[in-house]
DNA sequence: GCCTTGACTGTTATGATATAACAACAGATA
DNA sequence: TATCTGTTGTTATATCATAACAGTCAAGGC
């Protein structure tokens, strides 16, 4: 899944927001919901954020099992479902994969561009998007609770020139 | 999955476009590109326009597999799968479910609304939500090939009023 | 007519993703 | 200290999806 040769596709994270920071922000987004940043929920979140692209939550789970925490499903499940319901995650339905939030802390509806050659995954805000979602709904007498914003296509490193 | 009273919040599936013009549509736009809508493809889209809500793809498989047809996965998933290729369906990645298209041969871009009370799932042809996406993923350099916008709420029929 | 061809259907088997239910434990608090 | 709540870990199982192969059938070339 993540097998890529980790060229210039990746573009958070060697760049813009280092994983410390991001770390430091969850652990104070959780204290102040009266949320625990536990050991493996910590772990967990350092892992999405050393992965190029997303990982499945078996990937998650061989890498804590590796590192002596917990062997069976469950443990990677509720780690990383933590961490989507605290907005320290985001789950990537199309690809069954979880990738850490790139800004958290800010209270986003984010599109997640999903590259099909390099596996990348770019979360994009975009106010907008959120803003035309809901007018959609609205027109339908729809209230929305959260919703799924996902594109597949090519990442700008992986469109030829 | 489907166990609701049906009362007012199945909106497309007892009014505005009947299952017969639906199928008829289908046919005809099968035909155009040169695809043949067989038995098992054609009794698979009616029963997703029988269907309140979107269907799993067991759901289907059991209906057909009691009609005749064949009895494992495969079956099922292929005929979903073509349907959802040639437009004639969606795959509801949040539900892993299916739904027919209630507006085949258009060229839609459509999100889903999905009730979290009573299962329905709407379609919504939304041009702007399509443009704001495409606008946001140019702005990252991102070429769109395919994509995915589904929200979770409350259909127009469960929201107290 | 009949034979080749390619698309379609069905099967077996397996893989991948996700959760239910329970036991042990740790920290907070009355 | 006794108890409560939240967390972790386990076993077992449910749910979703596909690979690979064999038989079938309709359409077109000869």
């Amino acid at each position: 899944m993540t097998d890529h040769a980790h060229a210039f596709c990746c573009p958070d994270h060697s760049g813009a927001a280092p994983a410390e920071a991001i770390l430091a922000q969850a652990e104070a987004r959780a204290r102040a919901r009266g949320a625990r940043l536990t050991p493996v929920r910590r772990r967990t979140l350092e892992i999405l954020l050393e992965a190029h692209g997303a990982l499945g939550a078996y990937d998650v789970l061989e890498k804590l099992a590796a590192e002596g925490y917990g062997t069976q499903p469950p443990v990677a499940y509720r780690a990383l479902n933590f961490l989507v319901e605290h907005g320290l995650a985001h789950r990537i339905r199309r690809l069954n994969a979880f990738t850490a939030c790139t800004h958290p802390g800010e209270d986003h509806r984010a599109a997640f561009l999903i590259c099909a050659q390099c596996n990348s995954v770019t979360e994009a805000t975009a106010p907008e998007l959120s803003r035309a979602l809901h007018a959609a709904a609205r027109t339908a007498g729809f209230t929305i609770e959260c919703s799924t914003i996902e594109a597949l296509g090519r990442c700008s490193a992986c469109t030829p020139a």
